[in-house]
DNA sequence: TAATTACCTACTAAGTCAATAGGCAAATGA
DNA sequence: TCATTTGCCTATTGACTTAGTAGGTAATTA
């Protein structure tokens, strides 16, 4: 289940892809359009920030703006970033303890198949196929 | 993200499928197979059982069996019973509330075409294809 | 220098997860 | 009949996550 903290990058990340003709777009803004609060929104973007995926301007005229362009981010990578992982169970996460049961687990394979599958989809969906 | 309650139904019912010519299974033969706390599968398998899944008989010589044959079962179902929901985002759960920004969501579209991936995955596979 | 904006730390209430504890009920076989 | 085996039931727990809120400080600009 993806939790509002993808969803809520998600949305910002759309929202900053159309405006990116405008100047830096104040969180504020973003927080009234989407109707989300905005405390919670800056928790968020903080995130972006630190992962490089938007950046930050301070003081009047300031506000957030796209790192790159809308074609070049992927679905996947602003999901992993914010969700944390975008494994689907335990044992097939990063920091996952190698499981002693792994080789003969009939689950596995499944696990790996699926999850397989939710990667490729995510990461091959682009920002810029959900603008406009 | 997957949880125990459904994986480890999976393990119950791949078991259960792998011994459907004995008699019943007791639970503690399966906990022990499987290395999982018997206490805690007490409450996977009663879900189990409340689904009409397996069927359980108490006394000496109880256990669990299958109510059906293992290609008669769908992991969906598995784990749509014992996960309660396989909805990805909580806006498309059986028991969400309707979002009044559904018609302007950008991302609505993603999630339900995500969503549809999932459960066609989840409902072809059936448990026969885990078994052995 | 006042206003605006981002950025930072801390806190919280509610809920979920992954169990554990301690029994009662039913069935069997000696 | 009675001990044993098995399922079934309710309650509890500690750790963690979720979805925020509160209250500031730092940077930038008009």
């Amino acid at each position: 289940m993806i939790s509002t903290k993808g969803r809520y990058a998600l949305r910002v990340m759309i929202d900053l892809a159309e405006h990116k003709d405008s100047d830096a777009v104040p969180l504020k803004e973003i927080a009234e359009r989407q109707e989300i609060s905005k405390k919670y929104l800056e928790s968020i973007v903080s995130t972006l920030v630190k992962g490089k995926l938007v950046k930050g301007s301070s003081g009047k005229g300031g506000g957030y703006v796209l790192c790159r362009e809308p074609d070049e981010y992927s679905v996947g990578e602003i999901l992993e970033l914010t969700e944390g992982s975008l494994a689907v169970v335990a044992c097939l996460a990063e920091d996952a303890e190698k499981c002693p049961r792994a080789s003969k687990c009939k689950t596995l394979p499944l696990w790996t198949e699926f999850d397989k599958m939710v990667y490729d989809y995510f990461y091959s969906k682009k920002l810029s196929d959900l603008v406009k």
